[in-house]
Parts: C-alpha cells; sequence; structure tokens
DNA sequence: CTCGTTTCCGTACGACTGTACAGAAAAGAT
DNA sequence: ATCTTTTCTGTACAGTCGTACGGAAACGAG
C-alpha cells in the first residue's frame, strides 16, 4: 500500500487557496494555476484531487457555507429572549470579525457566477432558501413570544430581513471603511426594534458580543 | 474631410453590446472580441472608440447609472405626499420592468469587480453615497412633514433603507422568479410603514404604478 | 476625379486558460 | 529489496485573451 493522504483535507486546503486567490485577485483570477501557486503544489496535482475547475470552486464556494452553518449552531443553545436571538443569528451569519469577513467577500464574488452558471444558481437557491426560513423561525420566535408588533406579517418580515441582511453582506464587503461593524450592529438593532411591540423596544444595554 | 461619425453615439452603441454580453454570458465574457461580436463590428474597430477594455467596461457601466439618474429625474417633479415619495424613488432606482432590469444584473455583476479594481470601487463608492444622500433626504422629506415614527434617526434610516434597496437588487437579479416584482413591492411597503407613525401607515389604495 | 482624413479591419505576438495524458516519485506491504 | 498502488509532476494541445501595428476602405472637401 502507498503513502495515503486524506483526500477531504487536501480538498479542503486547496479551497483555503481559493480563498487567498479570490480574497487578494478577484474570483476571475482564481484559475487552476493561480491556486496551485497558492497552495504551494503543481497544478496537475490540483486536478489529481478536482477533476475541473468548476468542481473546485464550488467546493471551495460550499465549504464558506458549511462556515457559515457552523458558527450558527456554536451556541444556537440560546434559550434567551427571542429578541437576542433574531440578533445573534444575523450576527454570526454576517461575520463582522476580521478574517470571517472573507466569507461575505467570497459571497460576492460568487454573486456574478450565479447570473450564468445554473449549478451556481442552484447553489444559490438552496442556501437563500435556508436562510429565509431561518429567518422566518426567529421571527416567528418573536411572534410566539407576544413582543411582535401588531399586524406583523412573518413571512414578509422573513423577506425583509434577508433583504436587509443581503444588502449589508454587499456593503460590508464593497465599502467597508463606510459600513463599519459599528455601523451594521446599528442597523440591524433598528430593523429589530422596528418589528418588535413599542414596550420592548431599546434597551439594548447588553447588545450581545 | 472624411466621413465622420458620431463618437459618443457609437460609444453607447458598443456600450450596449457590453451589456448584451454581460447580460447573456457573465461579466467575465465581456472580452473586446464578443463584443464587437456582439455589435457587428470587427474587434479592432471597437479598439478605435476604446483603447483598452477596461475603458469601454468602465463607460458601460456609467452609462447604467446615468440611466437610474435619468429615469429618476423623469418626475421628480412630484411633490405629492413625502410617502409615495420614497416609494417612487426606490422603485425608480430598483427597475422592475423587463428591461431596465438589465441594469440591476449589471450591477451585481460588476460588484465582483469592485473587490478588485481601485477604479470601480472609487466608482461605487460615489454612487453609493449619492444613493445614500438621495435616501436621507425622502427620509428627511418625512420627517419633516411629521409622518415619522418617534425617535427615528433620519441617517440610521437612511442607510437601513439603503441596504434594504441593495439586498432587494440582489435578489431581483439572483432569484428573480423568488424576488418578483410584486414581491419587492409589498417589501419596500412593509418597509416604508415601519418609519412612520402608526395614524399614517397603510392604506396604500393607491399603490404607484 | 483627387486628395486627406477618418474610420475600419486583418494580422500578429505574447501571455494565459482548462485539461488530457504519460510518466516519475513516494511509500506501505510483502 | 521488490512490488503495487497512490500521489505528484511535466509536457502538450487547443483555445481565448488584450492590444499593438500597418494598411485598406470610406467619404467629404477642393
Amino acid at each position: 500500500m502507498p503513502k495515503i493522504v486524506d483526500h477531504e483535507q487536501r480538498r479542503r486546503e486547496l479551497a483555503s487557496a481559493v480563498w487567498a486567490v479570490v480574497r487578494r485577485d478577484g474570483v476571475a483570477a482564481a484559475s487552476v494555476r493561480a491556486v496551485a501557486r497558492e497552495a504551494g503544489w503543481s497544478p496537475s496535482s490540483v486536478q489529481y484531487y478536482f477533476a475541473t475547475q468548476d468542481e473546485l470552486l464550488t467546493f471551495a464556494m460550499r465549504m464558506t457555507v458549511d462556515g457559515a452553518e457552523q458558527r450558527l449552531r456554536e451556541d444556537s443553545a440560546n434559550p434567551e429572549d427571542p429578541r437576542s436571538l433574531v440578533f445573534t443569528t444575523v450576527e454570526r451569519l454576517l461575520p463582522l470579525d476580521s478574517d470571517a469577513r472573507v466569507a461575505t467577500e467570497l459571497w460576492v464574488a460568487f454573486l456574478s457566477r450565479v447570473l450564468i452558471d445554473a449549478d451556481a444558481r442552484a447553489f444559490n437557491s438552496q442556501t437563500a432558501r435556508e436562510t429565509s426560513e431561518l429567518f422566518a423561525t426567529v421571527i416567528g420566535g418573536l411572534c410566539d413570544a407576544g413582543m411582535a408588533a401588531e399586524g406583523l406579517d412573518a413571512g414578509l418580515e422573513a423577506d425583509r430581513l434577508h433583504a436587509l441582511f443581503d444588502g449589508l453582506s454587499v456593503q460590508v464587503a464593497t465599502e467597508p471603511e463606510r459600513m463599519t461593524p459599528e455601523r451594521v450592529r446599528a442597523v440591524v438593532l433598528a430593523h429589530i426594534d422596528s418589528l418588535l411591540l413599542p414596550e420592548h423596544r431599546g434597551g439594548w444595554h447588553d447588545p450581545p458580543r
């Protein structure tokens, strides 16, 4: 038996190289050769683990959403008040601290692929649907707790929060100097307040984190 | 004197070809050759009007925001109630009808460039700032009319509306089947209502258009 | 018709792309 | 030490790309 490498780990390693290249030079520069150079391997070696470039890029993209899901699960055992559950959910998905922001930038970079590539489009629809459902769940929590403003349409509000979330993501990635983490937090808090009954608004003495 | 062509018009004609290509095959496919083929000219001919590819793409992108500005001015002489001014402003900028949606898709396609190219970044910042100011103005109109909810921070709300707008733009471009024009309108109307004093909410018997 | 300018095009060069393929290097099992 | 399978690499091919350059075509003024 010959030398054996953990294929999955090697693939993750190469995906990280994809991130680095995309982050530095854009998604158009994520060629097989560039990724190989970044990872310190020969292009043919990359080819050994990913038969095609598309496979490589798709895998790299899928890893970012896996990361987001994991980040989300980290303390979803968070039975505190539904209001801060909404906040932490958004904040976990929309990474504001240093490294994790790369995932958002990757997402923006890959958006251009969604317009063209059918697979990327399907993948995007899938994760978008999951995000919508997640937001619908946490907003449903507000309603169940009787904290939501009266006449609030949970489905509509989930879409609205989702759109706000996507917009903030884009702006964090494309205009980090204008849309700072503090500003993002302020916008999100204001938005959540707008979902609540007046008596539950404000008083974010402990903006989680 | 030889044959004379209107350079500016020819440039606009070529920019339209850029749109068509970007729309169909993505921004990565917007090569000089592809644009020339689309426009029915030789690649060298395109070169005659745009010395470099970058010049071509930048010009095409700038034309889309010119279009948006023009669309905006079309009936900005609209002194009706400030509430529907907010709505029409958003709707004019976020084209929902057939053709004009291409501009939004172009914007999404070009976002990936913003992450990399310094010029694209500056251009994006500039237009984003203008959009923010515009939103701040119309929201200021709500406040001045005494229709805004109490304790409303106009600057913050301008940013929030801007983020919602960008998110809707992305979703309209990437998931048109989920985010239909009707859904967009519903989300925007709900958002505007959340900015108002309770007594001014609802009753959009005449959603403009 | 002829000249001069503008407009347009064909060609060419160097660089990069994805990927197919054949063979070299590595390393555990015998 | 030898064998066998995995791992890795070099090379090659057929594209596409941006763009520089020289010359052809078009066309208005004289």
